[in-house]
RNA sequence: GCCCGUGUGGCGGAACUGGUAGACGCGCGCGACUCAAAAUCGCGUUCCUCCGGGAGUGGGGGUUCGAUUCCCUCCACGGGCACCA
């Protein structure tokens, strides 16, 4: 018998849609449109197992869109600069650009490989100047609108390369390629002001219905907005004044001492005339930034011999301290210490020996008990009491319960024009200035005389030089020797272009914007927008939960406010897919080893050669542990649809996927098993077009003929649920089914062919080529993937009887054949007549008996 | 430490708003076909059982006629955040 010649198939079908156009995508204002998206990757050199995985969900989800009439919009592009690029240029003496652009022309040709329904014809790469050209037109419409500024601020230094990292690249406080130390420097850098947005973009994060509560939490608790109050310190004998920040102005009897960053305004002027504190300040900014660094680091503290009055309290004097746990880019960058109610700085007051001063206590305690637990907490206890109570020592907040005090406390303040109340957030402007040359310019230079000065958008785009040496390490583009001089477009005169480049998030904040007007001559071309935005279904990993999803919507926003596109939210809906993982095998040495190195036989593993194999952990497929199954070995002897379906069996696809090689096989055996199914059945299928023959509702054929409807019916609701696992499971199903219909009538002839037929329909958006190969064998007319999605009829749904679970007691008894329109007392009827039942009974009369109608009885004795 | 998930056979997982736990697949066992193997097909496969049943969805408790599903509590694993005042 011959066999599904997967190559040939897949490939030829590929061509067919490539030559008929049939996923370019075409506005049509009378359709109604579906924009599917998936993250677009970056071109490392091959596409792995992920994007598979990735690009599989989003081509079913397209695939079934397009069937059910929507018009889908469905691109795909390249988030092509970044760091990679550079380090191999380096390491292989390449031009990062061709380094990027031939791993693209690979990438490429493996997404082909795949047959996804992509609109290749609006493909983007975010390191070609038509792209960059637009994306410096929003920054200069971002500084225009003042959501682009120019600042010094503290960041990440790597003192080895001489870059700025972003936190993300700073690894237990060293940078992530050198190793390095990270300090802490004041640069002058660009940023986006994403705080502007920030009640707005927490606010919102309400309406996105339609992704994981997950991603929306971690946004929330990345914006992290806190209420309080900015409070006044005033210094004793002067007209100066500390502005301190504080959620807790309930505790403010308790405060014991104020304290400032290192990177305070004020530390750094008083730092001027005390030698010891420029040491100690100097000292913190080598201080790691690491989370485990942190946890571990004392507090420390260096008295200025400042003091400052109480607020409420004018013979108070509380004594100014700098303090390394005291953030510079929160609140004011200044704190009042309320050791009894605050861990960090009951730690500090231990240390320094500073008064420990309760003020809240908790309800329902005794005179006694409360008066030994506040002097314990005065003089002993390691640990400050944050919970909930009452305020003590406090004056007129004597009493009252902490929310109800912090309002009192503000308003007093208030009136004495010492505070006023404040809303302080986590969140930061972003910093997108880096040290790279891979990377989009920032379109300004700096004159003397004029300042930093936009460059004209008619001498957009700011081109990257071509001629580059990246080997000297630091910003090559500051080292470029002709590059950065300009003459000023304002005066003329000798001028700099900034040497920076963007931040890559920049890149991937608007891609999907543009994806509807790519070729454009402004960043967007507002029909193509306003009909295509926003991206309904988004797909990617949750490793962007954050940064990227929140940048985007940040963009969305202040493109907005610069008149360039409407829309806020750009992702109706996100789903976020589980990794591909994989097991992980280490020889007698302990030395990796790959999957195509060990054989697997039954339970037992060992070296092609037969040496004993150790099975490690199941982990994320990575280089490191060789645990990487190459996609185009796979494409090569399986096919893309084997992998495809592989993709989608088993795991949920918001789960960690194990891959199998038996479950990569147990995928290929059914592809062919569907194919023999319908070329070359047991039983014979009815010719093309046939009538309906009678006979054929009822009987083995009918009962095949209602789960056809049943299938389509739940396959369509799993699909929209994206329980892609359930879809194949049902389709399992329907191939079980009709290959167990074995009568060779007529009718079941009939029935068999609408199976046979349902079954390619139904397997068309996870397996497209094998789809089209069977539609066209079953002579279908045009392609499947231009067919309509089968209804379901609602006639089919149901059985005449179904069977029913009879429980005693809530234990399963019996099950009964009941017809499906029974009504409850007729049921019933049927459930005590059960012989099972009868003997359960033992002639006694029920207590009880509970009716579901269509569910369930059960018989209370 | 705070926040959020997850926990079901040998394995991946299914079970809609509380209603037959284990669909479907993998693996395994037995059988058919074959000189043989592969491929393919059929049957079986939660555990215990005196074959009547009994137990069972991480542990314990609760609500209910009925709980994988709801509530309380504990345990384990995973993820996010974390000197954010």
């Amino acid at each position: 018998m011959d066999r599904y010649n997967v190559r040939e198939s897949e490939a030829r079908w590929q061509g067919v849609w490539e030559e008929a156009q049939s996923f370019q995508a075409e506005e049509d204002p009378a359709r109604e449109k579906y924009y599917v998206l998936e993250m677009f990757p970056y071109p490392s050199g091959r596409i792995h197992m992920g994007h598979v995985r990735n690009y599989t969900i989003g081509d079913v989800i397209a695939r079934y869109k397009r069937a059910r009439g929507f018009n889908v919009l469905h691109p795909m592009g390249w988030d092509a600069f970044g760091l990679p690029a550079e380090n191999a240029a380096i390491e292989r003496k390449v031009h990062p650009r061709d380094w990027t652009l031939a791993n693209i022309d690979t990438m490429r040709s493996q997404l082909k490989s795949m047959g996804l329904s992509l609109d290749w014809s609006r493909e983007i790469a975010t390191c070609l100047p038509d792209y960059y050209k637009e994306q410096q037109k929003l920054f200069l419409a971002f500084l225009a609108q003042g959501l682009a500024y120019r600042r010094r601020s503290w960041v990440n230094w790597d003192p080895v390369d001489q870059t700025v990292l972003a936190n993300e690249q700073v690894i237990d406080g060293c940078g992530w390629r050198s190793g390095a130390p990270v300090e802490r420097r004041q640069l002058r850098q660009w940023f986006f002001r994403i705080t502007r947005y920030a009640d707005e973009l927490l606010s919102a994060i309400d309406g996105l219905e339609r992704w994981p509560d997950k991603v929306r939490t971690m946004q929330r608790n990345w914006i992290g907005r806190s209420e309080g109050a900015e409070i006044r310190f005033r210094f004793d004998g002067s007209e100066e004044w500390v502005e301190v920040f504080s959620t807790r102005p309930d505790t403010l009897f308790g405060a014991s001492f104020v304290a400032l960053s290192p990177q305070h305004a004020l530390t750094a002027a008083l730092a001027e005339n005390d030698p010891d504190l420029a040491k100690f300040v100097e000292d913190c900014a080598h201080l790691g930034t690491s989370e485990a660094a942190i946890e571990q680091a004392p507090k420390l503290g260096y008295d200025t011999g400042l003091k400052v009055l109480h607020p409420f309290l004018p013979e108070k004097r509380l004594p100014v301290y700098v303090a390394n746990f005291v953030l510079v880019d929160y609140g004011s960058g200044a704190i009042f210490g309320c050791p009894a109610h605050d861990q960090r700085d009951m730690e500090f007051a231990r240390k320094y020996d500073l008064p420990v001063l309760p003020v809240v206590a908790p309800d329902g305690q005794e005179a006694e008990e409360r008066a030994a637990w506040l002097q314990n907490l005065a003089e002993a206890a390691p640990h400050a009491y944050d919970g909930p109570g009452r305020i003590v020592n406090s004056h007129f907040l004597d009493g009252l319960p902490i929310a109800e005090a912090k309002r009192q406390a503000v308003e007093r303040l208030e009136q004495l024009g010492e505070a006023k109340a404040r809303t302080q957030f986590r969140l930061r402007d972003w910093g997108i200035s880096r040290q790279r040359y891979w990377g989009c310019p920032i379109p300004v230079v700096h004159c003397d005389t004029c300042g930093v000065v936009p460059v004209p958008e008619a001498e957009l785009p700011v081109l990257l030089p071509d001629d580059i040496d990246l080997s000297a390490g630091g910003n090559a583009l500051e080292h470029h020797p002709t590059w950065k001089h300009v003459t000023c477009p304002e005066c003329g005169g000798a001028a700099i272009r900034d040497c920076d480049t963007m931040d890559t998030f920049v890149d991937s904040s608007w891609y999907f914007a543009r994806f509807c007007s790519p070729r454009a001559s402004d960043p967007v071309e507002p029909h193509a927008a306003d009909y295509w935005l926003a991206v309904d279904q988004y797909i990617g990993g949750i490793e962007h939960a954050v940064l990227h999803l929140l940048y985007s919507r940040f963009f969305m926003r202040a493109m907005q406010d610069c008149g360039l596109i409407d829309l806020k939210e750009p992702f109706a809906s996100l789903f976020t897919q589980g990794m591909v993982v994989h097991e992980t095998y280490k020889d007698e040495t302990g030395a990796w080893l790959s999957p195509d190195q060990v054989e697997r036989k039954g339970e037992t593993v060992t070296t092609l050669e037969g040496q004993p194999v150790t099975v490690g952990r199941i982990e994320k497929m990575s280089k490191s542990k060789r645990n990487v199954v190459d996609t185009d070995h796979i494409i090569q002897v399986y096919g893309a649809d084997t992998a495809r379906w592989f993709m989608l069996s088993d795991s949920p696809p918001e789960r960690d996927l194990v891959w199998t090689e038996a479950g990569i096989e147990g995928a290929w055996r059914f592809l062919n098993r569907v194919w023999r199914l319908t070329l070359h059945p047991d039983a014979p299928l009815a010719e093309a077009g046939a009538p309906m023959p009678a006979g054929a509702e009822e009987g083995a054929a009918g009962t095949l003929l209602r789960q056809i409807h049943r299938t389509i019916d739940a396959i369509t609701h799993d699909l929209e649920r994206f329980h892609f696992n359930r879809s194949v499971a049902r389709v399992h199903e329907l191939v079980n089914a009709i290959t167990a219909l074995k009568e060779d009538t007529p009718a079941a002839a009939w029935v068999r062919r609408s199976g046979v037929e349902t079954l390619v329909r139904l397997i068309a958006p996870m397996m497209p080529h094998l789809g089209e190969e069977l539609w066209q064998a079953l002579g279908g007319k045009g392609l499947l993937c231009d067919q309509p999605w089968p209804e379901a009829e609602a006639s089919y749904l149901q059985d005449e009887s179904i069977t029913l679970a009879v429980q005693m007691n809530g234990k399963l008894r019996a099950t009964i054949q009941v017809p499906s329109d029974a009504d409850k007392s007729r049921t019933e009827e049927l459930a005590l007549a059960d012989e099972t039942v009868q003997r359960h009974l033992e002639g006694k009369a029920p207590r009880r008996v509970i009716v579901v109608p269509g569910r369930v009885v059960n018989i209370v004795i």
